[in-house]
DNA sequence: ACCATGCTACCAATCGTTTGCAATCATTCA
DNA sequence: TGAATGATTGCAAACGATTGGTAGCATGGT
């Protein structure tokens, strides 16, 4: 009011011409900004208030660059062996949400990357290497387990969602795919299914310790039950008509499917509702997620429950302990049999 | 192997690490890598091979600071209205991976915020004037018309997800929430229809207008039709017993519901069907937005239909537009009824 | 009157890359 | 032979914030 300031200040550009404003060093904002005691109360409101009335913010380039820490963390879908699959798969998304919302509560934001693997390691180089980052977040391991071993050796702040393996050296957290499959295929056997579909492509390490436990529990059974698998597309456009293919296909005398996941279950249940088959009075059906959506299908689904939020939650913390220096464990949830009504 | 390399290669810490192990200045590494033909092709390629086998790359902070251009785009979900609503909601993350895909074909990484806006401009400036953006994508205007203008009347790479007033300043991509209100009406009232719910949370703009269409096709049919709306909370734990209760207090006379989206109507479709009431015998459905998951129910949903994917491309090209100086318009897509069996 | 003690605030180096300008050298033309 | 041309490379100043070391200045104790 006093001095000649203009109604509508132009922008700083930086910390200096806020300094010079307050007539004290870029030092001295720099440290009032950041609210450190070791400026004045005074000095350091006055500066503070310059700023907001200037709509002045540090720039966080620089800053980060001096001080080396990001703030930020990099999330990426890693689709070696399943180009066609969207980033918006529903699992994916599902999982990446619940992993924004514990990044962003802890102050950290994410930076979301989808890898095309290739043949080399450097996809995953490329993003541990740019400088970006503080820490790395993989959502599923595709058939890139190597790399992602070579890659943990050196960068530790790297958790991924996945199947652990006896002696593996990156951090994972996921669902024991193996208990998975066993509960999925027990409860068939128990409702009295002896020859099973399995839909899902087993490329995937994950998926194949399902098909693998589901397997192991038909031979413990003693039942002779057997289990055939079908390879199924991930993408939305082909799995509809792969599945389609199979069923028409697959052996007649098929009396339940494991799907490995919810959405292809929703898929199957929708093309067997089509061909007039009741499930699950002629074929049984259980999927593999437990996505909110499974509940939402008519009828409901019995699917293997993976606790995504839990996971989330503890792939998040495992990252924050590695980024702040210390070791964390692989985590390994148990996934839930949750009976509904199609199995 | 003449000299005494290591096999294993410390890592290169910069640039110039790398120029004294070449024998140049930083300065001609940096145009090595950046592939500039202002040095020797020979040189050029003797260092990029180095860099190469030490597996250096340069600072990306460093290199942003400098250049002024960060390579990433923030994708900000607002939360206004409704900060229950969990970011994993189906529609935005449906949404989300069309962008991503979209950005990360053309070589920008994505960043990923939840903003819960509260009172003050604050939430979208500090985004926006972090200096680590070249633009900003804002996935729902949520109740937040105002901010949206006031920030974007300074910043020009903003684009924004949602419904176009009349004179706005801030470029949006949208449907047409009007007159895919109307469409789902007309649609209704030409079953014979006359008695319609809409389930959906009107604070929202676009819901509002779905709603407005609506109501104006019923006004324009002549038929006398009512509408009446009950308020549907977003967040998935409550929506469901919301929903039941709003189905058991309506008026019995109801014989149609139009749902402000897929999920609502995927929800509603299960509480009916528990409810014994027949989907579309009894009482007709129309949800919106088009899911792919829509098509995945029983009896297959009939819906609104948004063109998610090419609105994805829309706001990318006029970001990536505003982002490069020139203006770009805001794109208003239309809606596409698509019948299926629910109505 | 003198020195120790706190407070504050400043100075200048630093993070790692990019880039305009100048310097070097070989080559070519008159 | 000398000057002009063109091709490469080096030099050093940015980009903007942070921070350890230090100077200035009261205050208080002796």
């Amino acid at each position: 009011m006093s001095e000649g300031q203009e109604h509508k200040p132009r922008r700083l550009r930086n910390i200096a011409e806020l300094a010079k404003l307050a007539g004290v060093s870029p030092g001295t904002v720099s440290r009032a900004l950041a609210d450190k005691d070791l400026v004045n109360r005074e000095t350091r409101e006055r500066i503070q208030a310059l700023a907001r009335e200037h709509g002045f913010r540090p720039n966080q380039m620089a800053s980060r660059l001096r001080t080396g820490q990001t703030g930020v963390v990099g999330v990426v879908i890693p689709l070696g062996h399943e180009q066609k699959q969207h980033i918006s798969d529903p699992f994916f998304m599902t999982l990446l949400g619940y992993l924004a919302d514990a990044l962003i509560e802890r102050g950290y934001d994410l930076m979301l990357s989808r890898a095309l693997p290739g043949d080399s390691a450097e996809w995953l180089e490329r993003v541990v290497d740019s400088g970006m980052l503080d820490g790395v977040l993989l959502i599923g391991q595709s058939d890139q387990f190597a790399t992602i071993e070579s890659v943990a050796a050196r960068y530790r702040p790297l958790v991924v969602w996945g199947t652990h393996r006896e002696g593996q050296r990156h951090c994972v957290v996921g669902t024991d795919s193996d208990a998975g499959g066993r509960l999925a295929a027990q409860h068939l056997i128990a409702r009295g299914c002896r020859r099973i579909a399995f839909f899902g492509d087993t490329r995937g390490l994950e998926i194949e310790r399902r098909l693998a436990g589901a397997r192991a529990a038909a031979a413990e059974s003693g039942t002779g039950t057997r289990i055939d698998d079908f390879p199924t597309h991930l993408s939305a456009e082909e799995m509809g008509s792969q599945i389609a293919a199979d069923l028409d296909r697959m052996d007649p005398a098929t009396d339940a499917i494991f799907a490995a996941s919810d959405l292809i279950a929703m898929a199957t249940l929708r093309l067997l509702h089509e061909r007039g088959r009741r499930v699950p009075e002629d074929i049984a059906l259980v999927g593999f997620d437990g996505l909110p959506l499974s509940e939402q299908t008519v009828p409901q689904l019995t699917t293997i429950h993976q606790d995504i939020a839990g996971g989330a939650q503890a792939m998040v913390a495992a990252l924050l302990a590695r980024i702040g220096g210390s070791d964390s464990p692989s985590t390994v949830l148990a996934p839930q049999l949750i009976v509904r009504e199609t199995a």
